[in-house]
DNA sequence: AGTAATGCGCCGTTTTATGTCCTATTTGTT
DNA sequence: AACAAATAGGACATAAAACGGCGCATTACT
């Protein structure tokens, strides 16, 4: 007999495989006969298919007999994310953050999350993962009430600040003293900390030759810098760290 | 010539392609040549492996001449997450947890995760989802300081109710009042409540046909039963939600 | 017993993934 | 300017996969 195949795109199976679990993750069995109409192919085809998906981890279960189908267990793999780099960082922070205080309540799987996203790291981004949850320190949660904030930071600020204390980049900020007093100043951002409200930088000071502590919501304005800068002038805050939990 | 092609296990291009795409991840750029050479296959096949990389959208990028080679925008998909269902509710419920705690310095990139997450459902998970945060609420973060708590919640009793709560099961639980008086309850959990530290649960109370609130940390012991619940007895609840942040 | 579903083995056919050549192009080095 | 090292990609033959179709075993519901 004719066999007709027209190839849709590229790499049928890999597409159809994706789609197979697309389908396969809405609430109702398939049969096998659905999925191989809508596809386009024969069911022996849709089985190997389905071989193919266990093989790889996905729980696909078929039901025998009148009434079956094949499924999926729908608590699986819904959920698919794909994250930048600084997106990671966020994330593990945030659920360092949702841990500290503790309500355990929703937190059971947050290990397995955590888990699973460093899991997906390379080698090189696990260790630089690594260094920099020791470069953020998070206060105990009972800490003294802050001084009401000036308001949140400007999201520009925060945002290179953000890309400068990953990336190592000194920033050159603006910066206001309690007293008003405003200046400049070149910065290399060591430490993170987070006394519950307000975020603290720990940083560097190029311009006086010292290290010295901002507030975020007192930087006026940051500019990411070209120099790299090494994380040995870290150790004059060392001693301060034993009060504050390393992330 | 005789050409020599040793079928490794299943979908061979499949299994080339994530482990080159992990290559890629690394920092360095890697030549077609070692990627030929570590897979054993062609220049060639690896060439196409790498448009196929690139239809499906992966920011593969080569520079050509002496000293160039392939390699990949090293801040895209770090952090490849396949979370379950109650994971992913977890991390929802997490991250608005980090956001309530306004401290916006790493939490720019949050919207972002939560779009992509909603996004990775289906419809029918969406629906649920939304379902179930307008049942999670959250107090004001300068809330009364709760009593000190009994101690954690039991992680057993807390995965049980978890699971109750997203099922929509009704659940039985042995429960200690304040003044230490004890009783066997039947509830349908319809809400949740987090005072900072303490999670609450707003129920109905099936035996005695009442709504009730209980403190998770005070309940001792927690069986998941087979019947679901509706979320018309909810209502009762409604007027005392205005106080709450809804997630 | 009949029916509707999966599971799986076998075989012949079609498609495609691969290897081997080849050329063009870009780019840094000598 | 010439060379070397890299990617990009075309052409062609072929072995291996993917596929379709068939049949039979199995399972569960009516």
């Amino acid at each position: 007999m004719t066999q007709k195949r027209s190839r849709a795109d590229a790499q049928t199976r890999m597409m159809r495989l994706d789609q197979i679990a697309a389908q396969l993750k809405g609430e109702d069995p398939c049969t096998v006969d659905d999925l191989a109409r809508t596809h386009g192919v024969s069911r022996r085809t849709i089985a190997r298919d389905l071989e193919i998906m266990r093989a790889q981890g996905m729980p696909i279960e078929a039901e025998r007999g009148r009434g079956g189908g094949v499924r999926m267990d729908v608590n699986w793999g819904v959920g698919r994310l794909n994250l930048s780099y600084a997106e990671s960082v966020d994330l593990l922070i945030s659920l360092a953050v949702a841990e500290q205080m503790n309500s355990p309540l929703f937190l059971a799987q947050m290990g397995s999350i955590r888990r699973q996203l460093i899991a997906s790291f390379s080698k090189e981004k696990r260790r630089a993962v690594q260094g920099i949850k020791k470069r953020i320190l998070i206060a105990e949660h009972a800490s003294l009430p802050v001084q009401t904030s000036m308001g949140q930071p400007k999201p520009r600020v925060v945002q290179t600040l953000h890309q400068a204390f990953l990336n190592q980049k000194l920033v050159e900020i603006d910066y206001v003293r309690e007293d008003g007093a405003k200046s400049k100043r070149t910065i290399a951002p060591q430490y993170l900390l987070l006394c519950s409200p307000v975020w603290y930088v720990l940083a560097w000071d190029h311009l006086r030759d010292a290290p010295r502590t901002f507030r975020c919501d007192r930087i006026q304005r940051a500019t990411e810098g070209f120099e790299k800068f090494s994380l040995q002038d870290a150790k004059v805050f060392e001693p301060a760290l034993d009060h504050y939990n390393v992330l």
